[in-house]
DNA sequence: CGCCTATTTGAGCGTCGTCAATCCAGGTGG
DNA sequence: CCACCTGGATTGACGACGCTCAAATAGGCG
């Protein structure tokens, strides 16, 4: 199909399938399903039966755990080219993290048997898998660490340092709630956090525009 | 050699290599190393090169990340069958937790290189690591859920409900100190929290044996 | 038996969460 | 073009949970 055959040509981007040949490039394409999502829309929810792997075409989502008391705390912003799900392989295995999207996202599914047969045939695949598992799971022991040792204000001086720069501009992608929860933060504290960073010296904030006019202070201020 | 054919009658029982054939078993048994540690002694260190995945044959140990200020944050504790150290197969990786014993520990330990051979001559190898990873990563899921939306009082009766039992009686297996901080509590906290939980007339407290009065209390708790 | 460490207990404090009101921006419709 | 509306963000006041520091007690191991 047409759309396998574009397809095809887009996959060698993936970091996931890079430096694969075109026989195997062109069979995950065969056996791989577009999706698409709204904003806001729900990809799968905690509790349910996983199906399948996904991967980031485009747009941003969030992975999160949800509480009772209606509240959630987000576990990662998912961005393109993210791989997501691996645990599909387990047998019997339900979503502990509910996937929901910030914006409109294209991604690509492999059901469940297609990515078993897929890590069959195509040698390296499941080293590839492991590999995007291991370095997902050191971004979680990250996030441990900081929200063990480090206070708000340490926290949120971190994050915006992370944050991609021009020149000593950056901005906040999301929404500061969303943030705030990924930080372990209420939004209050958020919101507070930056401001001592602000009254500080140490950055401008206008929206989600920020100011960085002292990074070797907030680099200090984090260790 | 003899400790090799010893060896190899003992893989089996490992659950990462669970149903592979004795050729295979027999190869892994020759590249494997056998490695022992005294109470207390480190494995590796946070910051150094990944060289070995481990597998634990006996003992405990605490899989932690420390801080400058002396404090540690216990990540996991690993207990015999559980494999560790996935992320040696990232290239130039370096550890990002402390590996140390808290008894006495027999272990086996797969050399980056003979690793990497092992995945590629056994097939479902990966994927048995693959799932190693991604089942551990759940685990620190739900502890991250646990930290975040649970009381110290909540968490503690959690951790009491999931220790295994004889009759209405259970143990705490490490020192209380290691268990606060495995919760993300500090020891006076966790003292207190036990406290609250005998004045509550839930269990009883003998050193480290704890007496159950009222389960579907604590799991009330805990929900 | 004595030392050393783990644990417990107490007192006080600080950080962060909660609740409520206000402010602001973006989008919509008149 | 402007007023309105809605949801997010901010600010303030207050309280609580858990941390810190210090001392006392208990337990384990030589």
């Amino acid at each position: 199909m047409d759309a396998h055959i574009a397809l095809a040509g887009s996959l060698p981007a993936i970091g996931l399938f890079d430096g694969l040949g075109r026989t195997h490039l062109a069979w995950l394409a065969s056996v791989s399903q577009r999706r698409t999502l709204r904003r806001s829309e729900v990809l799968f929810e905690r509790g349910q039966p996983a199906e399948s792997l996904y991967i980031m075409l485009t747009g941003h989502l969030k992975l999160s755990i949800p509480s009772d008391s209606g509240q959630e705390k987000i576990l990662e912003f998912l961005d393109p080219g993210d791989v997501f799900g691996e645990c599909v392989l387990l047998p019997d295995h339900r979503w502990i993290a509910t996937a929901q999207a910030l914006v409109p996202c294209r991604l690509l599914a492999f059901e469940k048997q297609e990515l078993a047969d897929a890590v069959q045939k195509i040698p390296g695949l499941a080293l590839r898998l492991l590999s995007s598992v291991s370095y997902r799971m050191e971004g979680l022991l990250c996030d441990i660490e900081s929200a063990t040792f480090r206070s708000a204000a340490q926290r949120v001086a971190e994050y915006v340092l992370r944050q991609p720069r021009v020149g000593n501009q950056t901005r906040l992608q999301f929404h500061k709630r969303a943030i705030a929860s990924k930080l372990g933060l209420q939004p209050e504290t958020f919101s507070r956090s930056l401001k001592q960073l602000v009254a500080d010296g140490l950055i401008t904030v206008q929206g989600p525009r920020i100011l960085i006019h002292d990074e070797s202070a907030l680099q200090a201020l984090v260790a």
